[in-house]
DNA sequence: ATGAAAGCGCTAACAT
DNA sequence: ATGTTAGCGCTTTCAT
């Protein structure tokens, strides 16, 4: 087996104590038992065990990152944004992935309590089930949701501007002259989708303009989506606008326009959320909704920072909201 | 503080050990014990410590999986083929980000050392440095690589036949009529890009062309790329061909020849690497080289597995090869 | 079938 | 400034 500080202590002639101390940098040993001890350690190549020293103290020095998937771009960014200041912070960052699943992500949470983290940041999972297992996590350890989060948990969390977001995207397809503008919405119980929808229906009331149920498309079956939105394109009196609430739905909506050889912006013009570095590069160029994926990773992180750092809760949960932007390009011109 | 096997034991009237093989559903304990303590401990909701459990039975139930970056669809979709085979052999998977910093990667290896894993997936980050720390953690902990990986250190590999796929990407620019081929490469001294290479110039001399090495086209540098095909690309004499041989430069070709007004395909046809989905939407749909992301992370996990199981190493480190496959589309049209 | 005891490697009171 | 001791929560001999 490796080098354990035992090892080091009967080597040196020490208490194992003092091995501990003069590792830890303590300025009750001497400097040059200090010395001393530090670099016979570095000689031998001693590796602390993390499960011991977390097992004694009480803290991991990890911090747990629950996201839906990897693959959407704003939730790569995010990641690098939490790790960037978690690794000033001297944290480590595990992901997990729960798939949109919430028995997964239910799963998760609970492992979460054998004590493997010292907090988490969240993007919470679509699906109706209940949030209790949020909260229990939640009532044990420090929890900051960033852009996706439930209203009935009590956490910290950092979001965008997604009414104001919604109300740009609708009124920016206004503007170009569009008539019929249909969302494409998942979950209604999230909350972010709830905001950019009311956006949507703020900017069409100041419009002047009708909210017709029939133009909020419920897409939140993957399996079924493409022909959801087959349909909607193909009907009589089919949207001259959209407005994607999330990058997926965006990129299938492209994806259905390309094979009804429905001309983008011609025919219908789309907006939709994403981080995408290539939305230029798609035919033809996507305006998007971008969020300050980066940022908001940060802030999320920060913010989990203070109340680990604080080990007290703070009474009314923080709350953070960036903006996000705007970029005009070829599907809305 | 949590409950502990210790509460549950008094509580019970019943010896620590007990309970904790009672747990583990050991046979040596009467069906009704077991039973009692299982329902017990379900009651007051008992959750294991894992870092006790792990110093004490000197496993993790962790692997980590070391990677460059997250946002590449090849990796994103090797998580994915991760994860399907950790959870159904109850082992969690530690995600990693090198950010192809050979400094951050050594970082993450050597914390392995401190045995937060038991075994680790790797794709190397690209860079001229030494690899004896990866090599110090193959010796102490199974580990195989996938895509990305150095010749000089034993350990299992999971690869795409990268020769043969370097070979239909230039044969099908050849055959679309492209006289004069470029490959994009990054850093040389990385198997895949020597592999892609190879298969580059065999095809090249099987059509009886010239490798000319200014068609050789070194992006390694990532803030120098852009101007660098923006250079090749505007020179008197440029490629009508593009071999790009990862993702990141694929969309850099892209990007530039957008930049330039210059016509995919009819200026230059454009073949890459890339397990994008949305590759189809490009403008114009791009041609790719698609590698069996998902299947080539069960692969390697399954392969991991296996060494962790055995837990003895294989003489001859196992090499897995698997077949990557040409999507024609219009941007070799 | 159950229990007592030791110990994984480390840290933190509490002596000295 | 250094050492002694106890113990984090668990698993695993080795008794009984």
């Amino acid at each position: 087996m490796g080098i354990t500080i035992k090892k080091i202590a009967s080597e040196l002639k020490l208490a194992v104590s003092t091995v501990s101390k003069a590792l830890a940098g303590s300025h009750e040993i001497s400097p040059e038992t200090r010395q001393r001890v530090v670099e016979y350690a570095r000689s031998v190549d001693y590796i602390p065990n993390a499960y011991a020293s977390s097992l004694r103290k009480r803290t991991t020095g990890n911090i747990g990152v629950v996201l839906p998937e990897v693959a959407d771009s704003f939730f790569s960014d995010a990641i690098n944004g939490i790790e960037s200041v978690a690794r000033q912070k001297g944290y480590h960052v595990i992901i997990y992935l729960t798939h949109d699943d919430q028995q997964k992500e239910q799963a998760i949470l609970n492992d979460f309590r054998s004590g493997r983290v010292d907090g988490v940041l969240m993007s919470v999972s679509l699906g109706d089930g209940s949030h209790t297992h949020i909260e229990e996590m939640a009532a044990q350890k420090p929890l900051v949701f960033f852009d996706r989060a439930w209203q009935d948990v009590t956490a910290a969390r950092v979001l965008t501007d997604d009414v104001e977001s919604g109300y740009n995207a609708t009124h920016h397809l206004l503007e170009k002259g569009c008539r019929r503008i249909g969302f494409l919405s998942v979950h209604k119980n999230l909350n972010i989708i709830q905001q950019r929808l009311q956006g949507y229906k703020n900017a069409l009331a100041d419009h002047g303009r009708p909210v017709r149920d029939e133009d909020i498309i419920d897409c939140t079956h993957p399996d079924t989506n493409y022909d959801t939105l087959k349909t909607l394109l193909t009907n009589p009196n089919p949207p001259d606008g959209l407005v994607c609430s999330v990058e997926s739905l965006t990129l299938l909506a492209y994806r259905v326009c390309h094979a009804l050889n429905l001309a983008i912006p011609n025919a219908v013009r789309v907006v939709g959320f994403s981080n995408l570095g290539i939305a230029a590069l798609l035919n033809p160029p996507l305006t998007t909704i971008t969020q300050p994926a980066f940022a908001m990773g940060q802030a999320a992180a920060t913010l989990l920072f203070n109340a680990l750092e604080r080990r007290t809760k703070a009474d009314v949960p923080e709350l953070k909201i960036l903006p996000s932007v705007l970029h005009e390009r070829a599907s809305t011109q």
